[in-house]
DNA sequence: CATTCAATG
DNA sequence: CATTTAATG
């Protein structure tokens, strides 16, 4: 769940989210605040463990992973130097899971922040390979969860003709994603689509410009993907558009799954 | 009176007060606005003719003159190079008056916005010298309203003790405004001290930081210097206080004077 | 269009 | 502590 701030979103009613999740794992990104900045029931919510790898840079990125029981074991970052400070990249080990929080830079054609994004993207890939390997061999299945700022196929946002030139829908970005989930390369399964093959959306981050939300003129690019062990228990994939425009404390909503093991 | 943004000075009453003035002249300060970033009816009130000198820089400083009767001339700067663009002086003539809308620079001990005060001052005391004998000669008084961002005496601010060592009331920035108003050197009269002699303040800024409005913890620093014969006719001077604090529109109040001409 | 920040005040 | 901008999204 990326929060695009975590203190505008606890003024606008995160907090309320999270009592009510049945959750046994939240992933949050765009933290954007570092401890100090926020009261210890929002940094470690009553019935949590919290982890936080938050950016170098005052304000920016910053992901969490929320979990109901302490993790065996949390690491920062996926190896590539340049990343490891940007607070995009976290993950934990749980008996028989590593669960990881990704917020995956958003980019911006003809700039270098779509430099960065296309590096981000190259070191990435193989990692996950890696991270799917290692975690085979110590028998716990993966899940990556976050927002991964790309929309895989034409059915994963509302005008994907006006946004064929634009950051999150390149011919690049897509083609990347593709082998991420590629049985035969990053080996990944996106877990919502899996569940709605045919469904267009579901939608879970919408322009804050405009009427955007209000005609769910909106993208699919949080995604949960999850090893095919894993994938295969998925009993439920939902996203949470809240019902109103006063209920949203995010420009995304919430994405979650629920799993039968 | 300093607006403290002319954008977010609208939005909490600033026109609501502009309708009900009786004033033939207003000078704004801190307008830190340009024509294409306001409706039409804000940057040219019905019944007004306005005349701005914004900032350089956007977002910052910019003054104004709204004047009932269209004035015969209008002057943006006064002679200082350096400060030609910087959105803190502007004049115009009217019948028989000069009147000028000023903000000075606020400044802050032991740095480079200080020395630029210091700068404004030094170029500035020449100037006003110039424009009266200049007025004189052409028959017209004057009157220089603003944000002089100095307290000239310990009535002039709640807290004189505690801020003996802060910009704006430090000594040579007092002695400064010392001689603006020297009969002998600057010649001005500060219109409402002349007026209220023996009178705590009234202030006409207070921080917006803790309870300092509620508490009257404020600062008289804005100011009108008028030539004598203009100051002579002076029949009334207000600081227009607001009564309670959700009425305030900006951290400074208007301060006004009634002349019998 | 919303959230941060830094600079200014 | 409020207003702006800039960068980011």
């Amino acid at each position: 769940m990326n929060v695009n701030g975590l203190r505008a979103a606890v003024k606008k009613g995160y907090l309320d989210w999270l009592a009510a999740s049945p959750a046994d794992v939240v992933c949050l990104q765009e933290v954007r605040a570092v401890e100090e900045q926020l009261p210890a029931d929002v940094w470690r919510p009553a019935g949590w463990h919290a982890a936080y790898a938050p950016a170098a840079v005052k304000g920016r990125a910053g992901v969490a992973l929320l979990t109901r029981r302490e993790p065996d074991a949390v690491r920062v970052g996926f190896g590539a130097e340049e990343f490891l400070g940007s607070g995009r990249y976290l993950e934990a080990d749980l008996p028989g899971l590593t669960v990881a929080s990704l917020y995956l830079p958003s980019g911006e054609v003809g700039t270098e922040r779509q430099a960065e994004k296309e590096r981000f993207m190259a070191a990435f890939l193989p990692y996950l390979v890696r991270l799917r390997e290692r975690a085979a061999a110590a028998g716990r299945e993966v899940l990556v969860c976050g927002d991964w700022n790309i929309a895989h196929r034409e059915a994963d946002l509302r005008n994907w003709r006006a946004n064929r030139g634009n950051a999150g829908f390149l011919p690049e970005e897509r083609a990347w994603l593709g082998r991420v989930l590629d049985p035969a390369e990053g080996g990944y399964t996106d877990v919502v689509r899996a569940l709605h093959p045919d469904q267009e959306g579901p939608y879970s981050w919408w322009s804050y410009r405009g009427r955007a939300f209000d005609n769910d003129t909106g993208w699919r690019i949080d995604l949960l993907c999850g090893t095919p062990g894993l994938a295969g228990q998925a009993v439920k994939a939902y996203v949470e558009r809240a019902a109103s425009h006063a209920e949203r404390w995010s420009d995304h909503a919430p994405v979650t799954a629920v799993f039968d093991r």
